[in-house]
DNA sequence: TAACATTTTGCAACATTGTTGCAATTGTAT
DNA sequence: ATACAATTGCAACAATGTTGCAAAATGTTA
């Protein structure tokens, strides 16, 4: 696991730093998006705050996280799959929000629907956030 | 269309308040989101802070206006259609961020499509942001 | 491994954003 | 017009995010 964390920030050509490890193992330890409250609260090691947003934005600078936009706009980040690359995201997953538990996740798996867009817009990006009932609190 | 402003605070059973008359009408003038910091700047009266904090919570929870999740996590406000009631938001629709000109549209007319979701999730509300350019900025 | 250059971290100080209690003001109903 | 209730503005605070800079850690080279 350590090994891991361990490639993808060699990976990012980004140095090994014990920051850098703790943090990007919380993202593969737990999964689920994180904020940076939560990132605060549950790691053992207690970062600077400064620490910690610079970390997160490395991480979304080098395609290895991305920030997902929620209903009570609280900041959340959650691991990139492999295809996103420094500077270009590729995170057109749906986002599921559990009303009971607040967790985040990225439901990779399920395909961003097509949403038709008047005449004289064009489509960069699409997000999709569903809110309901996960799994493990129906 | 002070009357029409007034229509609604009433129908709402709020009692008309200045600041809430200016901050409504700058919903109605500009037929785009509105971020708590757009209204500070764009209203000619200053009000304090805390009235418009409070104001912007009393119409969302009254269902004249709805927030909206960004990709930036500021909050942006819009104002409902008339199938809002309070406690019950209908804000199924898509929304639309201009990367050029930063403007947030709701696309009323544009349908959510239908998302599937894992076995043993149910969901609430779908929320579909959709960046791109608009017709203005083309 | 030691020395150096580079990057990252932590601190301090600050800016912005959002919240709470309370007294003064405003709105509503009689 | 008066009285009651609701809203506003102030002050003080809490939380969140940013910047510059010196100290420490990391990577690189010999």
């Amino acid at each position: 696991m350590k090994e891991a964390v361990t490639d993808i920030l060699k990976h990012s050509q980004l140095s090994i730093t014990e920051s850098r490890l703790k943090i990007l193992e919380l993202f593969t330890k737990h999964n689920k998006a994180l904020s940076h409250a939560d990132i605060e609260k549950i790691s053992s090691k207690n970062f600077d705050r400064v620490t910690v947003y610079r970390t997160l934005q490395t991480f979304v600078d080098k395609g290895i996280i991305h920030s997902i936009p929620t209903a009570d706009n609280s900041v959340m980040y959650a691991l990139c799959k492999e295809t996103c690359t420094e500077g270009h995201h590729h995170d057109d997953h749906v986002h599921f929000i559990c009303d009971e538990c607040g967790n985040t996740y990225c439901l990779d798996n399920i395909d961003i629907p097509k949403v038709t867009i008047p005449k004289g817009f064009s489509t960069h990006q699409v997000n999709v956030l569903v809110n309901g009932v996960c799994k493990s609190c129906k």
